[in-house]
Order: C-alpha cells, then sequence, then structure tokens
DNA sequence: AGTATAAAAACGAACATCCGTTCTTGACAG
DNA sequence: CTGTCAAGAACGGATGTTCGTTTTTATACT
C-alpha cells in the first residue's frame, strides 16, 4: 500500500497553504477561486480536496496561522522574567515583528481579511476570538507588574489599560496595510505619546 | 415629459444603499447576492440597475460613507479654534462618535470590511486613501499646534506623532467590532496610557 | 377639470457565466 | 495484485446583469 510519509504529508499541505496564501493576498478570500489556488499550487482538485475538504477549512488554517503569528509577536516581552518590560518596548517589539511579517509573508494584510471575514463566519470569529483571547489575560498581567512596581497607581484600571496598549498594535496594522506606515515612524510616534520611565517629569502634552 | 423629482431620486438611492448596508453587515459584500439587496429594498433588479450600474458601484458609495463618517467624526475637535485639545480630548470625541455610529448603524463593522476590500480593488483604495489621506494633514496640524504651545518639544517628529495618534483610531474600532470593547473602557485605559497636562510630573510607567 | 400621450421608471423572468465540489479513471508504490 | 494518491473533466447550483414588457406620472390640449 503506497502511503506516503507523514513528512510528505505535511510539506504537501504547506504548499496549499502557501498558495493559498498568496492568492488570497492578490484576491482576498471571496475572490480567489479553487482554480486559482489548484494552478498556485501546482496541484490539481483531487489532490488539494485530499488534503482539505473545503475551500473554508483553506480559509480557516490561513486565518489561524495569521492570527498566532501576530498574537505570538506579542508574548516574549511580555512573559520575559525579570523587571516587567516598559510598555514602549513592549509594542516596539510586537511592530517591528509586524513589518517583518508583512515583508516576508503579508500576515498583516491576511489579518485584515480576517477580521472582515469573522464578522459573518462564526466559525472563524469563534477561532479568532480563541486566539485574541489569550493575549488581553497576558496584556493585564503586564499591567499588573507595573503596577507591582508602583509605575502606575494601585487603583490603575487594569483590563482598560491592557485594551488601550493592545489597540496600538491595529492601529500600526490597519495605517501599515493602508498607507504604508513604517514600524520606525510609528515607533518614533509612539515614544511622544506614552510616558516612559526615563521621562518623567518631563513635559509631554 | 415625466420626470420624477430630484428628491425622489435621492431617497429612492438611500433606500437602496440603507438596504445594502444591512445586507452588508449581515453578510459581507461579497456574500450578499443583488437578490438580497432587491429583496431587502423591496425594489426589482431593474429598479436598482437604474441607480447604480453595477454592484461594486454599491460597494463603492457605502464605503465612502462609511469612512468619510469616520473621518469626519475626528475633525471637528481638531478644527477648533482657541488653544489646542487635548489629544486625550479628540480620541476621546471620535472614540465616542464611533460607538455610537456603531450601535445606530454598525459603521465601524462596514469599515473593517472596506479596509479588507480596498486590499485588492485598486478603485477602492483610491477612494480610502483620498478619504483618509485628508485626515493625517489635519492631525499634523495639531501636533504643530501642541508643540507651538510649548505642550511638546520643538523637535518634536510631527508627523510620526499625528500617525500614532491616528492609530488610537482603529485600535478601538478593530477592538469595538471583534470583542464588543466600549468607548468608556478604551478611553479609561487611554488616560492612564496618554499623559495629559494636569498630570505631568506624575509616575506614569 | 378631464383626458390623451409619451417618456421615464419599475418589473422580473431569462441568460450566460462561473465556481465549488465530486467522481471516474489511471498511475504507482508495496 | 491491491490499496493509496493524483488527475482533471463534468455537474449542479447560484449569481450578476440584461432586456422586453408593464406601470406610473408629468405635461399638453381640449
Amino acid at each position: 500500500m503506497p502511503k506516503v510519509s507523514e513528512q510528505h504529508r505535511a510539506a504537501r499541505r504547506a504548499q496549499i497553504l502557501d498558495a493559498a496564501r498568496v492568492c488570497f493576498l492578490r484576491n482576498g478570500f471571496h475572490a480567489t477561486t479553487m482554480q486559482d489556488v489548484f494552478g498556485a499550487s501546482g496541484m490539481s482538485a483531487g489532490a488539494v480536496y485530499r488534503y482539505f475538504p473545503g475551500k473554508e477549512e483553506i480559509v480557516r488554517a490561513i486565518a489561524g496561522e495569521a492570527i498566532t503569528e501576530i498574537t505570538g509577536a506579542l508574548q516574549p516581552l511580555v512573559e520575559a522574567p525579570g523587571a516587567p518590560a516598559p510598555f514602549y518596548e513592549v509594542i516596539a517589539a510586537a511592530v517591528t515583528a509586524l513589518e517583518r511579517l508583512d515583508v516576508e509573508r503579508g500576515i498583516p494584510r491576511i489579518a485584515v481579511q480576517v477580521w472582515a471575514e469573522s464578522l459573518r463566519s462564526p466559525r472563524l470569529a469563534a477561532d479568532v476570538e480563541a486566539i485574541i483571547g489569550s493575549v488581553a489575560p497576558l496584556m493585564m498581567r503586564l499591567v499588573e507588574r507595573h503596577r507591582d512596581q508602583a509605575w502606575l497607581p494601585a487603583d490603575v484600571p487594569v483590563e482598560a489599560t491592557a485594551r488601550a496598549l493592545i489597540g496600538l498594535v491595529p492601529g500600526f496594522i490597519v495605517q501599515r496595510v493602508l498607507t504604508g506606515l513604517d514600524a520606525a515612524t510609528y515607533l518614533e510616534g509612539l515614544r511622544v505619546l506614552l510616558p516612559s520611565r526615563d521621562r518623567v517629569g518631563a513635559a509631554a502634552q
């Protein structure tokens, strides 16, 4: 029985997903046809349908990949041991990573499409919420650590502050994909807006 | 010669656009069919096609409307005479307006779809860029006024700061439409992150 | 006022096209 | 041989748009 190696199967899957991502970047989820994916991947309809039960599952796989990579860009600095990282540093790391992910694979562009699609697909919405939902507690933990260092008042609203921080990421993504904003410029601006410990007491706004 | 009043024509157009917006909110641009729009508007195919040459033009009209309303939410405070409004106040006004636009007509949800769609439609991308492009100079002007009041250093990077400020708006929109974030919470968080004149010198981060 | 009329507006069934999926067929490894 | 994998033509269904027909309505004329 000619069963193919597990490694080969994974490679095939990746081949399909890579092709699909390129198609989605060019035409969006709905306007890319299965034929497009067949062509871009160099595989036949029968072959692709062996690895994915349908178009929606390909979209879900791509979406999960993109959202996971973006939230993943936030985690390292948040969870670093020792003194908590300054907010600016955390966002800087995330934004820099996002820029690289955009240049290399267009991940932020996929993300914007996922946001839109999740507004009408409960399936995708659940996927997205599951992944994004894991970020909020993480960021809240970071805010708490800042508070415990007395960098923030004891009664700081933890969740609200975390939400505002998280918002800085889509704030960059949207401007990046719509107007080509680069990370350096955005971060330069954030340095003005966000107070840093070094500049406590300095006049800002 | 029986031509109908201009007023009637405008009402008809609005009737189509209102129906289309509801459909788009429920199903997205691509998954709503013309039949859906016919049904929701209570008009026939022929009638709708008398007012719009095709589906794409309806999408463009809805998109332009949504983006215009959102950028419009930013302008009043930015252009107010007298002393420049604090950054927090400007963003607060915009975010509060956005929440209302969401409850009333789902405008932010439409906006997210427009962002995604503009990634693959040069037509729409041009529309969006034209409208959004008008916001950056406005916000830059606000930053300059802050600088001229010596609320910011003389060498403040104007464009970068404006970009960071602008990012706070999509930062709210995305979290609003994906996780139901409310304006009050977001603004409470922003008050922690953004230094305000009253709190200059207070420990923050 | 009442009516005729012609052009605009609306209707809605039909059309051509296209897309996701299936299924039969063949190739090839064990 | 035999069972897995791949190929790709074919299918059923749905979609955006058109177009011939019907209805409405503003105006001209009696």
